[in-house]
DNA sequence: CTAGATTATTACACATGTTAATTATCACTC
DNA sequence: GAGTGATAATTAACATGTGTAATAATCTAG
């Protein structure tokens, strides 16, 4: 099956905003996000912090900043500060690697796992409303695309 | 054709990073953010602020600053801000609706068109690039699912 | 032991998110 | 037509985030 005429570039030459690949991933986070952002602030989280609980909690050992960065789409300075009030409020602990000195080891406390284990359960349920609205077998498609194209685009092999 | 079998939720309540739709709609953006970034830098502006130049290009007629901030995907407060950062560079002009003193009807100056439309081909190269690697037809259903996906999340039709 | 590389934090300048307050204007009613 | 409530936009205030650069601490290699 075609997808049909692909709009031609504008006379202007810039693509229209339908066309716009960071517009409509960003309009979709956007609405997306809608529905979970209640949540979050009913626990005093922002998007940053919460990516950051989560990235930790799906990791099966202790994350060093840099990489706990990469994963979580954040800046190394914006993970230290985060880590920083994270650390005030009793969600992570920081274990300084034993090899070397420079490198922190971050993992979830107890209180932090328990956290992430209270709030999941109830993302289930924004997701449950997703599918039931997009559908189960459709949003799995999404996903898949959505990961193969992050890979693709993020390998460096940039033309020649 | 099946997607296969969906990972069940974890033992800890929490669905993988992987099955995070907003987490993979923020990498795949991320992923092609950084590909545009560049470019963006070169002419001084903000992902936010193209974002505002973008949309008022797109649009037929001028924009109040309510619609531009819902279809920029940004809020009032920020949108007045990056108003007055525009309007100083000359890129943007504002008129006063002559029916409604309160509103304010912002366009593109001559010179806002001239940039957008410098900028426009430039990520013309990008996207070849992005189709190049993910495949055209592809990103036309993605770029469709995306917007199908918005649309059926925006609707405040939340269960009764 | 020292020079250079690496990990993380800090510093700084700036932009944005978010809620609330403020200003100006409009629409409607008495 | 004066007063009241609604509306559009801005401003304020604060927290937080981004992005680059500088710093501190530590490691690794010669």
């Amino acid at each position: 099956m075609s997808s049909g005429p692909t709009p031609a570039p504008t006379a202007s030459g810039i693509r229209s905003i339908d066309q716009s690949l960071p517009m409509a991933l960003l309009t979709a986070r956007e609405s997306a996000m809608r529905l979970f952002r209640p949540m979050l602030a009913d626990h005093d989280l922002t998007e940053q912090q919460w990516r950051v609980l989560r990235t930790l909690h799906a990791s099966s050992e202790p994350l060093e900043v840099g990489p706990l960065a990469e994963l979580a789409s954040l800046l190394a300075p914006s993970v230290s500060r985060i880590l920083a009030n994270l650390e005030s409020r009793h969600l992570i602990v920081r274990t300084v690697a034993a090899h070397d000195q420079r490198r922190a080891a971050i993992s979830l406390s107890a209180q932090g796992s328990s956290l992430v284990e209270l709030i999941g359960p109830e993302s289930e349920a924004t997701y449950e409303e997703i599918e039931r609205r997009f559908g189960h077998e459709r949003l799995q498609l999404l996903l898949r695309e959505l990961s193969e194209l992050t890979m693709l685009l993020a390998n460096p092999q940039t033309e020649p």
